[in-house]
DNA sequence: GAAAATACGGAGCGGTGCTCCGAATTGTCA
DNA sequence: TGACAATTCGGAGCACCGCTCCGTATTTTC
């Protein structure tokens, strides 16, 4: 009957997830938990209770929209043009990896352990790429030669290009132009 | 007629260089001046005095090696396929950048800060390959609306992706043969 | 060998991630 | 309504980080 949640609790979960977007949105995934907590009106000890690690912090922040992206992989796996459709869908991942800093360094860090609490939703994101990826190549429209792993390693490449630069959505406009031609067959 | 520096001084320097050497490779570009500090047998006040800043050090073990990137960018340059010759520079500079992790990073962030002593080396080697660029395109053999900043941060943004990858050396190439048939016009 | 020039080293400051436990708050039941 | 139990809170404290500052030690010069 553990069903009910104290009301504080809930209180402060939902302050730390706001303080926690606003903080990751100005200064990046690696920004300082005592300052969340801080903004967020709590103590750091709160923080760590609710979200033991900065993972959790992200994957609460994140999951629905990596969930949301696997449909979406899904829904364009149906399409005739399965070598567009994978386009488009790199374009909407790399879209989504510039809302904060250091966000492609979080999603490969969570692929490469699977006791992260980012790692299910960011593996189910990969199978789903996975599946668009073998729809364009059966289709010979894509490479063969090209793994998900690598497909993941590579929209997260130009993402972090793109964060590097002045301008990044313009940098990874160019680089995922780029990267399209090489990925025809 | 200060140009004889002090028997001690010149020792720090040298084992301070080797520590640090030995750090990055084992620990990465962002590993802790304090321990390479400790490891050199010297106390960390020596450190930042003979290295200002952890660039400084980074440039003190790298430029060399970018002066000798940039001296084969224009060897090649004159080479009789300059698409060919883009590619196997593109390559030596990836495969250069797996020596230390984070150093895509380093890079990217020398080329952004003027400031940085890492900066000249870097745009120097940046340049060098933007003459290799422009050779190719000349000769139709690569895409023509692609610049030499792009260019770079594309070897850094695949050099990333290697380092957050199982196999690196492997990734790489992988992701540097998909990059190439999308440079090809 | 004494004096001047130079370099050394680490205490100390403010920051980080993270833990741990006494104190405060909340829900429950008489 | 009030007392008790269960739950949650909050921040002191630890070890680490980058970096500065200055009394002390070493080296060179004369």
């Amino acid at each position: 009957m553990a069903e009910t949640v104290r009301a504080d609790a809930r209180r402060n979960h939902d302050l730390l997830l706001t303080a926690a977007r606003e903080a990751f949105a100005a200064r990046g995934t690696d920004a300082s938990l005592r300052d969340i907590a801080r903004q967020a009106g709590v103590g750091i000890g709160t923080l760590y209770r609710h979200f033991p690690t900065r993972e959790a912090l992200l994957e609460a922040l994140l999951a629905s929209r990596f969930d949301a992206l696997r449909q979406r992989a899904e829904q364009l796996s149906a399409a005739a043009a399965p070598g567009d459709a994978l386009l488009e869908w790199l374009g909407e991942l790399a879209a989504g990896s510039v809302t904060y800093r250091g966000l492609p360094e979080s999603v490969m860090a969570a692929l490469r352990d699977e006791q992260s609490r980012l790692h299910a939703s960011c593996a189910g994101m990969r199978a789903a790429g996975g599946l668009l990826l073998r729809r364009a190549q059966e289709a010979g429209e894509v490479r063969a030669d090209v793994t998900a792993a690598q497909l993941l390693a590579l929209a997260a490449g130009l993402a972090w290009a793109g964060e590097q630069s002045a301008d990044p959505a313009d940098m990874v406009r160019h680089l995922l132009s780029i990267a399209a031609g090489g990925l025809r067959s």
